[in-house]
DNA sequence: AAAAATAGCTTGCGTAACACAAGTTATCAA
DNA sequence: TTGATAACTTGTGTTACGCAAGCTATTTTT
């Protein structure tokens, strides 16, 4: 995805995408929320090449994504860790899991499920709402921001 | 991305990035909940090479995420439109649309805003649930689904 | 203390996907 | 019937991806 492709759209989604990367980003988050945060947890888990993963590590680490710092009983071990930014993903990753299970696995076929670790309780299918109602996809108004000059 | 190169992970998330293809889909997908649907529309819109587009568009109607027919009064017009199976990328498509206005463009700076048609009431915040409460990115359980072998 | 293993990262090189520009076909408008 | 429009397709670079191998600094093993 080459970085200034997507600049010229004024849209926070074009936006959102180009600092995202690649797919990478999200299967790396989605390894940090599993509890995976070291760089040959990564390479195992996603089977992903080390210099690609080097690469994308930086990245996220520079635009705010994830923080890193030296394991303090391992002086090789970088240990990498989700911010705030990095964990507002969250939603968007599992919208979109919960859409691969649905359209892709198949309900009764998921691979993995997802659940509140206090509750024990599964997590409910993500939707869009206003005015404490579901509205569906074809309601949807886009409206022009502040943002535009 | 390598059609096949994440197809070994077990998750619905890869499987979900594999079939979006590449950021290219999100960013149609917005478009037909914004009422383009065309393909100059999309060209237009986007500012996509017209070889990618036309790739791209085979692909999502190959997959069941678009359908496509003429325009009744224009012979030379085709009409894209999301199915089912299109319009549920909604919710993951809005939740990184957020994480966009919240995180890369700032609060108050967001180039569009999404409401009810009906209503006119701003979207929500996507949040993550279980058992009727909100549940912290940090709480989430990944467990074991049905469709591991 | 020397040798082996581990963790994180870099380099070299081939391939495949991307993207610009130009051309093609079918339909429609003047 | 000439020109414009819509939706592609083709040709040709260029970029980014990804495998394999190598490197350096720690840590563990002997």
């Amino acid at each position: 995805m080459s970085r200034n492709r997507l600049d010229h759209l004024p849209c926070s989604l074009a936006r959102a995408l180009d600092e995202a990367g690649d797919w990478w980003t999200f299967l790396i988050v989605r390894d940090l929320l599993r509890g995976i945060n070291s760089f040959d947890g990564f390479q195992s888990s996603l089977g992903i090449a080390s210099n690609i993963l080097s690469r994308r590590l930086v990245k996220l680490c520079d635009d705010g994504i994830l923080s890193k710092r030296k394991d303090a009983s391992d002086g090789r071990r970088m240990r990498y860790a989700l911010t705030p930014k990095g964990e507002a993903l969250a939603p968007s990753l599992i919208a979109l899991m919960q859409w691969g299970d649905e359209w892709i696995s198949g309900r009764g076929r998921e691979p993995v499920i997802l659940a509140d670790k206090r509750t024990g309780g599964q997590l409910e299918p993500i939707r869009i709402r206003a005015d404490g109602a579901d509205v569906p996809a074809g309601e949807i108004e886009f409206r022009r921001g502040p943002g535009l000059a």
